[in-house]
Parts: structure tokens; C-alpha cells; sequence
DNA sequence: ATGGCAAATTGAATTTGA
């Protein structure tokens, strides 16, 4: 089963690089973040139509919104509340017996002080919540995918020097998106499959005048699985060449197949 | 540390992203 996430940065918009994604990744499951769109307005039929008829979403205007889209049946599909808020940030679904979470993790503003910016708060207490989540329960074997908006190693960002206070790449953030790792039973299944030394990007910013030739990436996009699956990964893809397409999203899809 | 961009909403400017 190959599993896909992506940032689709508007469901609507980039319909056609959907069916894109499908005709050369492939995925069995894709989950998507950042669909802006709400449930009436998602895209349904057409991406049945694409092959993807088992669909479960949850989206709100202009902002955030989730999406799991499957060609294998999919099944109880729920989600919780994180943070204190009723936003769309989280879906989760079962498919072939293993429940996957999709996540749109907050970005957290500009500066990375609580008590001067309540997004980084927001991000920080939503983070934290996941991770009690987790840790409160053994889950059997899942699959926690999304825009986590965080680059927890050196070598997920193209400066840990320059990005030290950059919020994506704080110390605070850093520590704790490898807590919600370590407590909750998760193997970076991305990092994982490259190893260590791997420089590994998976959002590049659109401000670059030429992100291929400035290249400053950040891995901000994860695949979590439980440490039970962590054998039956077998393969695992960053699909940088998304990137490069017209109009594209500023994240690349990432896939595993188990 | 910024910002050369982009999307959605609402009516040319604002909010959000990271």
C-alpha cells in the first residue's frame, strides 16, 4: 500500500496537478493539507472520477481544511479537536486495517515568542496535545502523515544556523516534534528510509526567484509510522519534481509503500 | 532575519502561509 501526502495548497486550484500526482506517484492513499475549501465546495465527483472514489474531508474557508482520498475502501473516518479550536487540521480514516492521521500541523506566525505571537502558542499547545494523545494510548499499527510545519533535524533545513530562530527550526519546536516522535511510538519513516545524512526538503519557499538555484528547502512534511511498521516500509519517495511544475504548491508530495 | 510569491476573500487591500 503506497501512501502519499501532500500540500495541495488549494484543492481547487490544482485540481489538474492532482490527477497528475495520481497518473505518476500513484499513491493507494493520498492525504492532503490545505484544501481551502468547504465540504460542499470539494471537488468529489472529479476525483472519483480519477480513480479515487473512497474520500473522506473536512474543510472551512479560505484556510486549512483536510482531505484522505483513497482507491481501497476506507473506513470510520473521524477526527478530533486540538488547541482549543474547531479548525480543520486533523482527519483520520482506516484502510486496509491501519488507521491513518492526517495532520496540518499551525505554521505559527513570524516570531517565536508565545507571549508576543498566540500562533506560535497555538502551534506549540497543538503540538503537545497530539503528543499526550498519542502517548495515552496503544494504538496497534497507524500511519501519521502531514505538514507538521516543522524541520526537526539539521539536516531537514538548507541553514540550521540561519534558521535557528526562524519558526519552523526553533530548539523548542525541534525538541518537541522529536518528543511527539519518541512518546508516541512513531518512526520517521522518510527519514528512515534516507538515513541520517541526507540533506531532505520537502517545502520550498515561493519567494525564491529560482528555488531550484537558491535551493533553500525545508522538510516540513512527514511519515510517521508506528515502530511495529517500521520493518514494512519498503520503500519511501519525496517527489521534488512537483516542485518544478507550472503553477505548483510549495510542498512536494512524500510517499511510502508498505 | 528578511522576503523577490501565492491563494482566497472581498472589492484594491488584507490575511495567511513559513
Amino acid at each position: 500500500m503506497k501512501i502519499t501526502s501532500w500540500n495541495i495548497n488549494s484543492v481547487r486550484l490544482r485540481l489538474p496537478l492532482l490527477e497528475q500526482v495520481f497518473a505518476t506517484v500513484a499513491p493507494d492513499v493520498i492525504c492532503l493539507q490545505e484544501t481551502k475549501c468547504v465540504d460542499d465546495q470539494f471537488p468529489t465527483e472529479a476525483i472519483a472520477d480519477m480513480g479515487y472514489p473512497y474520500q473522506a474531508y473536512r474543510g472551512e474557508k479560505s484556510y486549512n481544511g483536510v482531505a484522505i482520498l483513497s482507491r481501497l475502501p476506507l473506513r470510520d473516518a473521524s477526527h478530533e479537536l486540538w488547541a482549543g479550536k474547531e479548525d480543520c487540521r486533523h482527519i483520520s480514516a482506516i484502510v486496509n486495517d491501519i488507521r491513518i492521521h492526517n495532520f496540518y500541523i499551525p505554521a505559527g506566525g513570524d516570531v517565536p515568542e508565545r507571549d508576543e505571537n498566540p500562533k506560535f502558542g497555538h502551534k506549540l499547545d497543538f503540538v503537545k496535545e497530539v503528543t499526550a494523545y498519542f502517548a495515552a494510548q496503544d494504538q496497534g499499527s497507524a500511519v501519521m502523515v502531514g505538514d507538521l510545519n516543522i524541520a526537526p533535524l539539521a539536516e531537514d533545513v538548507w541553514s540550521t544556523k540561519q534558521l535557528r530562530n526562524v519558526v519552523s527550526h526553533t530548539d523548542l519546536e525541534r525538541e518537541r516534534l522529536l518528543s511527539l516522535i519518541a512518546k508516541g511510538g512513531w518512526h520517521d519513516a522518510i527519514r528512515g528510509h534516507f538515513g541520517p545524512e541526507e540533506i531532505l526538503y520537502s517545502w520550498w519557499s515561493y519567494r525564491a526567484r529560482d528555488y531550484r538555484a537558491s535551493n533553500r528547502g525545508r522538510r516540513l512534511d512527514h511519515i510517521f509510522v508506528t515502530n511495529d511498521l517500521a520493518d514494512k516500509v519498503t520503500s519511501a519517495e519525496i517527489f521534488a519534481e512537483a516542485r518544478g511544475w507550472e503553477k505548483p504548491s510549495d510542498h512536494v508530495p512524500i510517499s511510502i509503500t508498505l
